[in-house]
DNA sequence: GAATCGTTTCAAAGCGCTTTGGGTCCAAGA
DNA sequence: TCTTGGACCCAAAGCGCTTTGAAACGATTC
């Protein structure tokens, strides 16, 4: 099915409004190439020039048409974010929000816009492919990157400047990330819980195909271990972040024959649905069961206040989403600087949901 | 700061691969014309050509140049979400990935893009005009409306195609709207509340300058004044849709001399705060304390099952984005078609947190 | 007075694509 | 045999901007 003709006479509105440069040099009686200078900040041009120019262009309403001056610089201006959205990884979703707003903020304090594309889970390399080589953005943000996630070598191989949120153990060739100590944030957490005196500590994690959650598991094994305590494959669940699944994982892990006394969620939707099975059961949060979180500092699901109610390992998304777009945009203008690589550390919370072990492990047989 | 000079010597990545339109046909010794029709699906090309042409494409793995065809056609190809961000009106944030999520899959499945602009609140007008003016993108959604919206007006003067979802009740020109019946929705809710029975209904609603919010209270107030009830203005509270804001309210609800012994609440995050406030209590929900609240079905945050948690009035705002894309699209591409208006019907949805009123209201000294 | 230089301006050549308004060629109809 | 008309293809003119390379001009300098 071919395009109507004669698309060009059909008046579109973009070009409702026909100021543009050709009619307002025309105007001031001057070349493009000057009123084009004036308008760009360039120091060949007179300030009495200057001046007469940016009034007219005021005066006429005129404001350069970005697509053509897209296809003279070559530079789009735009920052393109590539999220998969299946029914496997909802995820994203829930992050997404927050460091996307974060990301925003700052691309439009320096002009640029965020182009944004949802593609279903199998799309996704081929999305990448077509937003580069087609030349829609100046760089790419990668969220929530697997832990041998093709979409980076795929970015490296296309040359295009890009940061990944989070990281991808077994990529080898160097890329700039910016990620959250996702093991010691996870260690530390169950250390916390072992210190209380914990002896069965659960940890109902996100998909561990993804790279965060197989850190965070890494980093649960080694305080176990430091602890002297057995990795039991039992006290493990992991799956999508959301809060039926923190609630039937929590379910599941309180009806096994040796239940945990202690949980560490990896998230606060998680960790809603732990608590909801652990209170459906009679047990109060923080006294029969203890619980610590990975709090992404999300801005509607605030586990905040003197005494939040999660104890947490706290780190802003949205504080990393505008890191993130900070360290794409001067990579953008700056591409021979080393890359940037950045490890924030979290920082625990403590919250009403962590307490000492009980005597005699919640409904358990010892 | 004028831009750096000779910036098209720079090797750009975008031109990395410099396969291009011009250098395709000369390949295949035709002329650009034919082989950008070839391409497009116009009918004056011969399938032996097209097929060498297409061929040729995948070859070399030419793919034109998007920056190039926005210019030369006047589309963008390209739809622009716009989302104000403050600390006040964080409750975009919350609905926002969702309705994004769904409109972006009908995008992608049409070829467009979206373009996405965070601003601070303040700066939205002006995002708007930018938008437009400089012809980056072919149509518009805007997102929670307040009552009397000026994005409205703004854009109904640019002439731009848009798509509001919801409503502004203050505007009186005609404009493309998909809405939640939400006055009914909250109507029902109530209804369904004092029919099992109770006398003292809060409503923790979300911010009444958005239109959605003072829908769902007007329908509150008809409820209640159907049912013989006073409207109490010290049972009303509103706020950001946030949990924290939820409790906060809840806790303040309870604290009344009379207090409610039934809540209707906004959105399931205000109900996860009512939740905790009540429960806080001792008092169980669904038993001592009755709770309704509006569900915009988030994937992350599912209110599902068998028995869902809270008793809700469910529409799903994702199936809403899809909803307006599709709306958006269509009227991009008939622009003469009469102006799309829907309103959507929320479902009642029993769950755990809705029972008969208690003889004594929770409390309360009758 | 001629040569030099900085300032200010310009005409024109792109950027890579689409679309126009023709062409050419060959088979079918008059 | 001479139109028609369809099928196929092309050269060139935009789209609206940026950037080049040069020119015009007065002000210095030698």
């Amino acid at each position: 099915m071919p395009p109507p003709r004669h698309a060009a006479l059909i008046l579109h509105w973009g070009q409702g409004n026909d100021m543009n440069l050709k009619e307002l040099s025309r105007r001031l009686q001057l070349s493009q190439t000057t009123v084009s200078r004036a308008l760009n900040g360039y120091p060949e041009v007179s300030d009495s020039t200057r001046k007469r120019v940016a009034d007219a262009a005021a005066k006429f309403n005129y404001s350069p048409n970005a697509r053509a001056q897209t296809l003279a610089t070559g530079k789009s201006k735009s920052i393109g974010h590539i999220i998969a959205m299946s029914n496997q990884t909802e995820l994203t979703n829930m992050v997404f929000a927050d460091f996307v707003a974060g990301a925003g903020l700052i691309y439009g304090e320096h002009g640029y816009t965020m182009t944004l594309k949802i593609v279903p889970d199998r799309e996704e390399p081929a999305a990448y492919r077509a937003l580069s080589e087609r030349g829609t953005v100046d760089g790419v943000i990668v969220q929530a990157p697997a832990c041998n996630d093709p979409r980076i070598s795929c970015l490296l191989s296309l040359d295009i400047p890009f940061v990944v949120h989070g990281r991808a153990s077994d990529v080898s060739a160097p890329y700039a990330w910016l990620d959250v100590n996702n093991k010691r944030a996870i260690d530390t957490a169950t250390t916390h819980l072992t210190d209380l005196g914990h002896r069965r500590v659960a940890l109902v994690n996100g998909r561990e195909t993804l790279d965060f959650a197989a850190r965070r598991r890494s980093g649960y094994e080694a305080a176990l271990q430091r602890a002297g305590l057995p990795v039991d494959p039992r006290l493990m669940r992991s799956g999508d972040m959301s809060e039926p699944n923190g609630y039937d994982a929590a379910r599941a892990l309180l009806d096994e024959k040796q239940p945990p006394s202690a949980f560490v969620a990896s998230s606060v939707v998680l960790a809603l649905g732990v608590k909801r099975a652990v209170e459906e059961r009679g047990l109060r949060l923080g006294q029969d069961v203890s619980l610590v979180c990975f709090d992404d500092d999300i801005s509607y699901l605030p586990n905040a206040g003197e005494k939040p109610v999660f104890t947490a390992m706290r780190s802003s998304v949205r504080a990393a989403g505008a890191r993130c777009a900070t360290l794409l945009l001067s990579r953008i203008n700056a591409p021979d600087q080393p890359l940037p690589q950045e490890l924030w550390e979290a920082e625990l919370v403590q919250g009403l949901s962590s307490g000492p072990a009980p005597e005699i492990p919640a409904g358990a047989t010892p």
